[in-house]
DNA sequence: GCATTGTTTGACAGCGCTTTCTTGAGGGCG
DNA sequence: CGCCCTCAAGAAAGCGCTGTCAAACAATGC
């Protein structure tokens, strides 16, 4: 449309210094109230739009948030950027989102990516960066840690009880009189899986069910992996009445592959998921799971982290996790 | 870590001037062999990282190419967004993603954000922002536009060919001897809704079906949505054995929706999507429908901001349609 | 050996904004 | 009535980098 429309080019028109428009808007020093109406209706006639990297340059400050995810495509990740995003808005603050993919290296990257872009803080979801490195940004910046902690950086880490989630979704199944409960792990080397696994475990222990190790399939938490899980639960020797999956993607594969087989969800076969992704309520039949507030917790990411750039405490609370029943679970018929 | 190393604290200790370690960087201009291998390992002794917005303001270019979506928690959109980053990678440019939320006035906030963030091009994906405003923005940088048509920019318009699509799906259940076809619509105001709806109706007549205004029902493109229109149809006068949906996330809606009712799914009544989600491929059943290449289709815009950028043409060519037939449609029963 | 061309390198002026330091004009008080 | 203090407003120095311009130097030809 036109030209670039500087801050000079304000001040010159109303005749002022650029550091009163400079004042006027960033409301660093009184402004008499003529001269701000004046610079005010000016700006606004010629569209003036400050130049964020000038200002980020000149201020040290960029306004911009960090935000290192892994897959942005991914229901799990989107719906928590979507907080961060909504916690954000109207605060002047604005998220950059960056995806590292589930690769240290590529995480690496990013997150100095982030820096040269010159954020003011960082919230990092999961992932593999080494917590070292983590430590080292958190001196210069302030940083949010969500679905791990990190030594050192406690009270900045917003981490829900995988391990109660997964303990209360294999409960409920035993309370409903399953005895033979398979589990679809994550991905081993996610903390998350782990003491999910742990969970069901545990479970199972208070129950004084025994725990086959059979019973237990590795899954990497996308749909496929679950479908070959449950594929290779079927067609193994053990039998089972119920499957807990560490996650809903891999909660559909599995129940893709029990209809292959000709078992029936729940009838046949009791599933529990684990996120409530936003689908899981219209899979057929809709998935009992383990609720994760996803976008709560982005928001209260995003608010932890506003409170960290007000040089307050970052202050992020344990999020609550609860099981939604839905008809994916039945009682165990007596046979 | 340390405090901030710059380009100059760079250029001091390797006894060069400034100008001769930007043209290192940049590549700008020759440089002799001894001095950039010297100034390069210094570099990254120091760890150095250059300021993306000292660089940005100094240069004019940001290096950033905006991204213009509705929503980055939706499946469809994420998808896109991956394909984006991917094209983008390794290119020296990043994407910047911001969310309109279907709201037109947030959208057009968001491209003033991004201007003033100074990108180098922007990619708008779909959503209501007047032509006029695109034009406009156009005139200043490189625009990609996807799934709609600005009139003076339609060779940066990367569409895709949602009659052709809803056509296939709906002679596609014509010809497995449906005679009573329902259509979940999309959002009337979406151009794309409006093409599939058109699509669908032309299928009918091509085919000597009557038309019955009956077995359309409105929706929003939401599973929700979805769910509702199945069930006003199931609940209505007008008998059915097939429904296309204008959308994947409907087409769950309305499986669920079936479900309910005791309709099993392709038995009783078929059901096609449109957009092939991930997860598509894993309901039960697995859910015929219009491919939409969705992370292709990100990549392309990328690709075609790329040819912008390097000043030449964008070269967006239409992408491919086709139909996946997958288990949730079935020939009907001749009763 | 000197003029001429070509090539590498450094100095320096910004890019658009913030921020410190100064200036100048009132205002209050003895 | 003069002095000091307060406070709005301007001048100017950067923020870290790029890119132009000119200087320095080397290489080439006669």
């Amino acid at each position: 449309m036109e030209s670039t429309v500087t801050l000079d080019k304000v001040a010159r028109e109303a005749g002022v210094s650029s550091s009163t428009v400079s004042r006027i808007i960033n409301g660093t020093a009184k402004v008499s109230a003529a001269k701000r109406e004046n610079v005010l209706r000016i700006m606004s006639e010629l569209n003036y739009h400050p130049n964020v990297l000038a200002r980020g340059l000149a201020s040290g400050r960029s306004m911009g948030v960090g935000v290192l995810t892994q897959d942005i495509s991914s229901p799990f990740y989107g719906s928590t950027l979507r907080g961060i995003e909504s916690a954000l808005q109207g605060t002047g603050y604005h998220p950059i989102f960056i995806s590292g993919h589930w690769h240290v290296q590529e995480e690496l990257e990013a997150i100095d990516f982030l820096l040269s872009r010159k954020v003011d803080g960082v919230i990092v979801l999961g992932g593999g960066v080494p917590d070292t490195r983590l430590q080292d940004v958190a001196r210069r910046l302030p940083v949010v840690v969500l679905g791990r902690s990190v030594p050192g950086l406690e009270d900045q880490c917003l981490r829900l009880d995988n391990f109660a989630g997964a303990y209360q979704a294999t409960r409920h199944l035993i309370e409903l009189g399953h005895r033979n409960i398979a589990h679809i792990a994550g991905e081993a080397s996610h903390r998350d899986a782990q003491d999910r696994l742990e969970g069901y475990q545990a479970a199972l222990a208070a129950a004084k069910l025994p725990f086959d190790p059979d019973l237990v399939q590795p899954g990497d938490f996308h749909e496929a992996s679950g479908f070959l899980a449950t594929t290779r639960l079927i067609e193994g020797r053990t039998l089972f009445s119920a499957v807990f999956a560490a996650n809903d993607q891999m909660a559909y594969g599995a129940r893709l592959a029990l209809h292959r087989k000709g078992l029936r969800v729940p009838e046949d076969v009791s599933l529990v998921g684990f996120d409530d992704l936003p689908g899981s309520m219209y899979t057929t039949p809709p998935l009992t799971t383990v609720q994760q507030p996803v976008e709560d917790m982005g928001r209260a990411a995003a608010q932890g982290m506003l409170r960290l750039l007000r040089g307050e405490r970052a202050e992020v609370q344990l999020m609550n996790i609860r099981l939604i029943i839905r008809e994916s679970t039945v009682r165990r018929r007596s046979s």
